[in-house]
Order: C-alpha cells, then sequence, then structure tokens
DNA sequence: CTGAAAGCGCTAACAC
DNA sequence: GTGTTAGCGCTTTCAG
C-alpha cells in the first residue's frame, strides 16, 4: 500500500504537494504536478480515506438507514431496492459511496445515528422510518447531522415524499367518472401498524370521498384488511368482501402485492375483475403488468427520490450549510384493465 | 462529539484504558471499568472509527462489489437483495457494516478494488462478476485481500456457489421420468452473455441428455432465445417454438423470469401448460409461486450464501490467516403445476 | 509556489 | 493493572 510520503519521496516533494495535486486545491507547478502525477501511477496509490478523514472531517461516505426490515422483507422488497439504486447512482456522481445499515435486532431499539457517530458517514438517508422521536430530532439538530427522510414529512428535517393524496384523488375521480359509487380500501390501518404511505392514502380516500358526498353523489366506503401470505385467512377475505351490502365495485389498494392478492382470492371465489369489480393499486409493481387483467397502479418515482436526497446530503457537506430541503412527487398512474367501468348489475 | 480522552478526563484515567474497556482487551479492575463506563455513558461517547483503524488496520466495513449493474438491473433484481440481505445480516453479527458498490459507469472499466484500496472496507464480496482478470487476482494475492466471489469458481479465490449440474440433472430426470423425451433450453449461450449461472445450467443440461442418449434414450435438445422485453421478439419466440420438429415438450428455462415470459407468450399463441408442454425455471422467483400454472423451479439458498461469504472474511479478518474457502450448495427443488406428464398427442 | 510542524482520535509496544 | 510514548496517513496552519 502506497503511502503519500512514498509518493513524494518518489516525485521528490513534500507529502502536503502530493496531498495538493490529488484534492486539487492550492497551487502547484505544472512541472511538479506532472511529476507527482506520474508518481502516483508509478506505486498506484491510493489515497487512504480514513486518514484523509481523521484530519479533514469528511469520510466521503453516506449510509441508506432503514430499520425495521427483516430478513423477510428485505428480501422481496423492489421498494429498497429502487430507491437505493437512485441513493448509489446518485451518490457515485458525487464521490460519495453508500453503506447500507438495517435493522435485524428487534430486541433492542434501533440506533438509526450509530454509524455516523461512529464516524463511518458524513451523512444519513432515511427510509421507512415512521416516526422520528423527539430525542432523535433534537440530537440531529444539535450535532447538525446531514440527513433526509424518505416518505416521511417531519417538519424539522429535510424529507421527499410522494403525492399520495393528489394520487388517491385522481383514482377516485377515474373510479367516479366510470360510475362506480361503492369503494372499498385495502390496507392496514394507521392503528394497526403505521406507516406513512398508506395511513396518506386511506385518509386521502376518505377525503375524496367526504367531498362527493358533499357534491351529492351517494358514496360508501368499507376498509377491507389485507389478504396476507396465510391461506385461510386469505379465504376469510373473498367471503368478507363477498357479504359487503352494498358490494364494493371501486377498490383501492394500499400497494399492489395487497391487490394482487385480492384478484387472486376473488377469483378463486368465482369474481372476475373488471366484470365484477375494478381495482387499482399502488407502486406500479412490475408483477401488475404481467397479471391478468393488468393492475392499474400508481408509479412512485423512487430512484429519483433517492437522488434528490442524496443531492440534499450533498450539498449540506460540500457548503457546509443546512437548509431544509422539502419535495413532494407525483405519484404517476399507469393504466391497467383491472380499471374498468361500473358493473351494470351493480350489488347483485 | 466525545472523544476517548473527554471520557478519559471525567473518568480520571488515561486514554489507553478507555480503549481498554471500549475493547475489552487488556485488564482493568472493575472499578476503574464501571467508571469509565459510567463515563462513557454521561457523554454518549462512540469510539471513532476512522481513528480506530487507522491506528490498528480494521476498519469493520466489507463492501458487496457488483458490477455490470445498471440502474435498471438493480431495480428489479430480487437475487442481489437477497444475497445483500445475507450479507447484511451476517455482517450485523460479526459487528461489520456493509458498503454497496456498484458500477453505473461504463465507460471505463470498473475499479473491483478501489474501496479496498481507499481503506474503506477490510474485505470484499464480489457478485456477478463474471471472470477474474490475471491482473486482479494477482493483485488480490500479493495483497492478500480478503475476499469471496459469488458463482464464480476462480481456483485462485475463495468462493460460494449452486450446484447447476446436480440440479439440472434432477430437473431431467424428472422430465424423463414423466415421459418427455424431447427438450428445449431456454437462455442466453454464453457465447451471446456469459453468465456462469446459466452456462452451468446449459452444460449440465447437455451432458445429462448425452447421457441418457448413451443410456438408450432417443432424447433431443434445442435452445431457444429468451423472451426479453420486446414485444415484437416475443411473438416470434412462440413461432419459433412451434415451429420446431419433433417438438420440445421438456422445457428447462435457465431463469424463473425468462421461464414466466414463455408461459405467456406461448398462451397467446393457444398452448397451456402442462397440457401442451412442462417446463421448470430457476431461481424459485416469488412470481411463479401466483402465476397458473404455479412454476416448477430451483430455489438457490441466497441469504445462506451470503452469511457463509461474511463468515469466511471475517475468519480471514480475525486470524489474519487467507484460507481458501470453497462452498457448493445445494439447489431445491420446487414443485409446481408446471410440470406434467408427457402430452400424450406429443409432436401433434 | 512549496515546505515544516502540529494534530485529527485512536491503539501498539513497552514501561512501571 | 495502568500509564507513557510513538505513530497510523493525512490535512491544517503558518512560514518561507
Amino acid at each position: 500500500m502506497a503511502t503519500q510520503k512514498e509518493v513524494a519521496d518518489r516525485a521528490g516533494v513534500a507529502p502536503i504537494t502530493v496531498s495538493r495535486v490529488v484534492n486539487g486545491l492550492g497551487t502547484v507547478t505544472e512541472e511538479t504536478r506532472l511529476r507527482v502525477e506520474a508518481a502516483i501511477r508509478e506505486l498506484r496509490y491510493y489515497p487512504n480515506r480514513q486518514a484523509q478523514a481523521l484530519a479533514s472531517g469528511l469520510l466521503r461516505t453516506i449510509a441508506l438507514v432503514t430499520p425495521g426490515m427483516s430478513e423477510v422483507l428485505l428480501s422481496n422488497n423492489t421498494y429498497i431496492l429502487q430507491l437505493l439504486s437512485g441513493v448509489v447512482s446518485q451518490g457515485r456522481a458525487h464521490g460519495l459511496d453508500v453503506l447500507l445499515t438495517t435493522d435485524f435486532d428487534h430486541k433492542r431499539e434501533f440506533d438509526y445515528l450509530r454509524v455516523w457517530h461512529q464516524r463511518k458517514v458524513d451523512g444519513l438517508v432515511f427510509v421507512g422510518l415512521s416516526r422520528f422521536s423527539d430525542q432523535l430530532l433534537a440530537e440531529i439538530h444539535q450535532r447538525q447531522i446531514p440527513c433526509v427522510s424518505v416518505s416521511e414529512r417531519s417538519p424539522a428535517l429535510s424529507w421527499v415524499d410522494t403525492d399520495n393524496l393528489r394520487a388517491v384523488q385522481e383514482a377516485i375521480q377515474r373510479f367516479l367518472d366510470r360510475g362506480h359509487r361503492h369503494f372499498a380500501f385495502i390496507g392496514e390501518t394507521p392503528e394497526e401498524d403505521f406507516n406513512p404511505n398508506f395511513a396518506d392514502r386511506l385518509a386521502g380516500t376518505q377525503e375524496a370521498l367526504e367531498n362527493a358526498r358533499r357534491g351529492g353523489m351517494d358514496v360508501t366506503l368499507e376498509i377491507l384488511p389485507p389478504v396476507s401470505g396465510d391461506p385461510q385467512c386469505n379465504a376469510l377475505i373473498a367471503r368478507k368482501y363477498l357479504s359487503l351490502n352494498p358490494r364494493p365495485t371501486a377498490i383501492l389498494s394500499a400497494n399492489d402485492v395487497h391487490a394482487l392478492a385480492f384478484l387472486r382470492e376473488t377469483r378463486k371465489a368465482g369474481l372476475r375483475c373488471p366484470r365484477d369489480f375494478s381495482i387499482v393499486g399502488f407502486d406500479a409493481d412490475p408483477e401488475g403488468r404481467l397479471s391478468r387483467p393488468t393492475l392499474a397502479s400508481f408509479a412512485q418515482p423512487l430512484v429519483e427520490m433517492g437522488k434528490t436526497a442524496v443531492n440534499t446530503i450533498f450539498t449540506a457537506l460540500a457548503t457546509g450549510q443546512q437548509t431544509q430541503m422539502t419535495k413532494v412527487f407525483p405519484l404517476q398512474f399507469v393504466n391497467g384493465g383491472s380499471l374498468g367501468p361500473v358493473p351494470t348489475t351493480a350489488g347483485r
């Protein structure tokens, strides 16, 4: 491992001159620069980032921190992968490497700031962190820790989020335009399992329908629990749906996985989509493009969100200024065969 | 940010004593240890890993290095996610953090060892690196860089891989038992796009059928290109398959994605599985569990492989000894409705 | 434009 | 059992 000093000796200069060449700072004669660069090449010298970091305070690494992601969840989660993709790619663009931190130990409280405290990273991107404790916020603020939250709008932090409310409004409008009046929402309620995206989508649904009601429409809304991995429960969902009166013909699912599961289970019960009901999901899961019918959904610009988060951290690092950045990304409607007109025999 | 010295002052000891308590090395009186631990808690002291690393040589970070993963690929790749899951979880178990390095810049050669050279990590897990250049191997060997290759069996490195050959043999046997004699393999040939897994699976198929032939069986094998994202090409695949004589009834797909695409395309052409043909894939993609028919496949123990890779690196780090570790993991057959008896009207 | 000295926070080796 | 000294490889500050 060649060191700065070895390069300096070979080039016949002082270590600090090598540092200047490497970092492009200060002033160096064209001639000495070339000599140093030659020595760097010959010795295959890489600056030692640890030493650099210790002296300068900047490590050029950021962390993607996602708590509560068990092994299983992580295994089948294109959400985190897409986000990661954006974070890693934009990180490289700025010369930042990405450390991935997840919480596999649910026994004790997850230490969201650990890698920062240990000086392993310069900044943090939080994902899937549903609520920031006051203590956490206080520490972030006090120590001026550069970080961005994804999906959770904390008034005290920089964040990126999607416009779930507007997307839900759009979905409801499309349903209403097609004659649907009886709605169902599939997803855990915030009380059961708090997920900021789900919560926004449910709240938006309730609000949009309330508006429709005020506009004189006779609409209804039922909340259905999501289909789980348990086959026994699944059969119950279809039965529960069939028992509703009036039976919802417009179904909004908190995500595509739930929607696809619902399609499967109701098909077993003899129902057909969109003949008997219409359904729209969220996340534009690639699976939904392959299902029959294809699943109408909303795509999240996760890669872009990851990039924006990294840019914010990079700027904070480069300028030393911490300014709050907040950005709401629109969700993009993806049409599919699962969205059709209200059945003429509605409520049969 | 509390430093070791501050903790030492508060506890009324020398910095090195704090170091001893933190690392559990050397000998410290119960009493002083308690005093130091109290000071650590009060000051919320975290050891600075950079400084630790600079002094001791160990950073407690490893990298998962995957070249040639474009943004798009990374976005929909449960393979890398499962592996990552195992690597991160086992890393945490050993107190190691994981840095994710991928190559987004195809213009210049990817520097697989960069993060090691920069002293950002202690060891490396290579994934999807199809061939190790002699230069790379020489450098790894010369500098004693702790690393493990996933899926690529390099004679000079530690590696973990799956037993593709045996899995293919098993699949062929299952086909033969059900009366199938005419085979097709779906996948890029090694010349088109080298992928060690695909290459092994194709080679194994050819070998197993050669054996069957020597045993007096009249078997045939065709190689079909995989269905791509392009709808036009896709239609061609079905036509190409239909034109084969004898038409293969036993299809082995290099992976499940290709298999599911083939199912879709042939269905459009009026073919039904397993009425008209049987198919077995690889990877046990969750999608295959939801398709109709469900897709018979082979599951890879990716999480386990990731953990084994980490264990190997950890051992090398802990002992300072580099011994070659090689481990072949069995693939687990996952049955599905897509594997049935040979059609009675075979070759109609 | 270049260099010398000091120090980032920690641990190795050796004393006491 | 505990402390002292030196140094990991780099950058900062200040001289020249």
